[in-house]
DNA sequence: GAAGGTCTGTCAAGTGTTTGTTCAAGGTTT
DNA sequence: AAACCTTGAACAAACACTTGACAGACCTTC
């Protein structure tokens, strides 16, 4: 009775039929009759025949769950998505979301549950609906659709006196979190490398990692100096560093104040400014350019100017 | 504590079977099946043929483990498991500084790596040096041997003006992502659970993210807020969450002085206060308790009084 | 409108697998 | 002697499998 190791080879942690029903929201006994019908997915099988669901798997019955939400029939929805699969030569370049059909309708349900979760305090059920959301989407689509989101809502309602402070810092702490340990290994590869910085005042940066996510996905070596980050630490760290460019993130308008007060940053590597409080009239002020949203178009714009 | 320890050949501290049911919370009868069943681990045996596990086992054990409570089925958590042991060719930092071949155990040089990495920005050689620390170290081994003395060092170098501010701040912030993502999961669990504060003023929270895990370690369930506090999202975190006792961190003056400022918490909730500023005069103003160095001893305490 | 057909999610029955736990009988360590 | 550990067998509960069936929704045809 040696293991009975399961053909594994990408080291992708494959799950049985019960936890990606809990995870997708599916009924077992519906992911069966769907493979069985319109042979959607072909899990892998352990010895004892039980259902080893990959990561593509869980993807594809969640558009395929997508779709039906939205009133198509489920054998037109499950040859659509076989049919995008089928058309689909590999991972999805990077520059797309979730592949085209948006998964809207569930990515709704995974905030909702994901707010409820941060909102009560219980970080075990936030990861695990995190676990589900990183297996169904690619980074881009994580960023966009669940964690920028749920950041703002959050935002939102704290403000609308929907949430106490003490909701809010527990929120943003997980995500925070989370997203720093999916960042791990951003600083290694091959391509151009990003300095991110936050400039001093400026506390907020979970959308900066998030974009140190997505630039890493497009294949940049990140450096990420944190929140609040003095002028002069950025200097000697751009000097150190050397990178292809130093990306600023800034909502907060101190921030902004305090980056103009200083004036130009006088570095000898191009500096783009962005965040909800970037502006033109800030970049110019430092001799920097502006880096416009939405977040993806930012990344990719980097992307084809530096990278 | 009652350090069972058999030295082999290289030293290293095994443990026979109980010990490391505690600490890991994986009853013994479990750890021999998974042993017979998945043959994950392979421990030596005494003479007379009791099992002695290592520190690579029991980390081996502890992903396991974390795999599991992510839903994946112990049959392909096992085969993940040796899966990554395998693809693992004994990582060897190269680069200048780490001349010895293989792991780099030795803590003196271990540390000087890590400085020497962060304080020349080289975020890559960091991180390959933490993945060989962790790899030889139990979770408090790297907390005591590693992690903090860097920090400590780090601090006073920068004290002196050995090293600038860039260079501080670049390595608290790299170690402190890392130490966030070791501690993915640590809210899950069977055992008590223990909320972790930073007061208002309190920016340092390596420490207190250290000692969360090593009462992960412990069995304990960890609910963390991170730096800076406020008192009011502490009081009603405390009361959503009604852990089992509230841990403070203090070092920092004005954090000391905020808290006696707002006096008594008021909280149904056993209070320690921890770290280098807290003092008994503290603890009394604020009606908590005084958890003394080191660190260890305090997680020990503290599993004593509450676990 | 009624009748018949197809599609689809769900359920039940009966079998098999996986996994944590328990027990007994005995050896080791301190 | 007490506390700890060993092996091997066995067990029960949770989980999953297949097959077959059925009710409701929807469509077509009479």
């Amino acid at each position: 009775m040696s293991g009975a190791e399961s053909p594994n080879g990408s080291g992708e942690p494959l799950v049985r039929i019960g936890e990606l029903a809990r995870r997708a929201g599916i009924p077992a006994a519906t992911l069966r009759a769907w493979e069985r019908r319109y042979a959607i997915v072909e899990p892998t099988r352990t010895e004892g025949g039980y259902r080893l669901y990959s990561r593509e798997d869980e993807r594809r019955l969640r558009s395929m769950l997508d779709l039906i939400t939205r009133g198509v029939a489920p054998a037109e929805a499950a040859s659509r998505v076989t049919a995008d699969a089928a058309a689909t030569p590999r991972a999805t370049p990077r520059g797309a979301s979730p592949p085209a059909p948006g998964l809207l309708t569930n990515s709704g349900e995974l905030r909702e549950g994901l707010l409820d979760a941060l909102g009560s305090f219980d970080e075990v059920a936030a990861q695990r609906l995190l676990d589900s959301a990183m297996a169904a989407y690619t980074v881009d689509g994580l960023v966009t659709e669940v964690v920028l989101p749920v950041l703002r809502t959050t935002g939102e309602r704290w403000a609308a006196g929907g949430l106490s402070v003490a909701q809010e810092h527990f929120s943003t702490s997980v995500i925070r979190s989370r997203m720093m340990s999916v960042a791990r290994g951003w600083a290694s590869g091959e391509g151009p490398s990003a300095l991110l910085v936050c400039p001093p005042g400026e506390v907020h940066d979970i959308g900066l990692i998030c974009f140190g996510l997505m630039l890493h996905e497009r294949g940049w070596q990140i450096s990420f100096l944190g929140a609040d980050t003095p002028i002069e630490t950025m200097r000697e760290a751009a000097l150190q560093i050397d990178p292809r460019v130093v990306v600023l993130s800034v909502t907060a308008p101190q921030a902004s104040a305090a980056l103009l007060d200083s004036g130009e940053l006088g570095l000898r590597v191009p500096v783009m400014v962005a965040g909800a409080g970037a502006v033109e009239s800030l970049a110019e002020g430092i001799g920097a350019e502006l880096l416009a949203d939405p977040i993806e178009r930012a990344a990719d714009v980097l992307t084809a100017r530096f990278g």
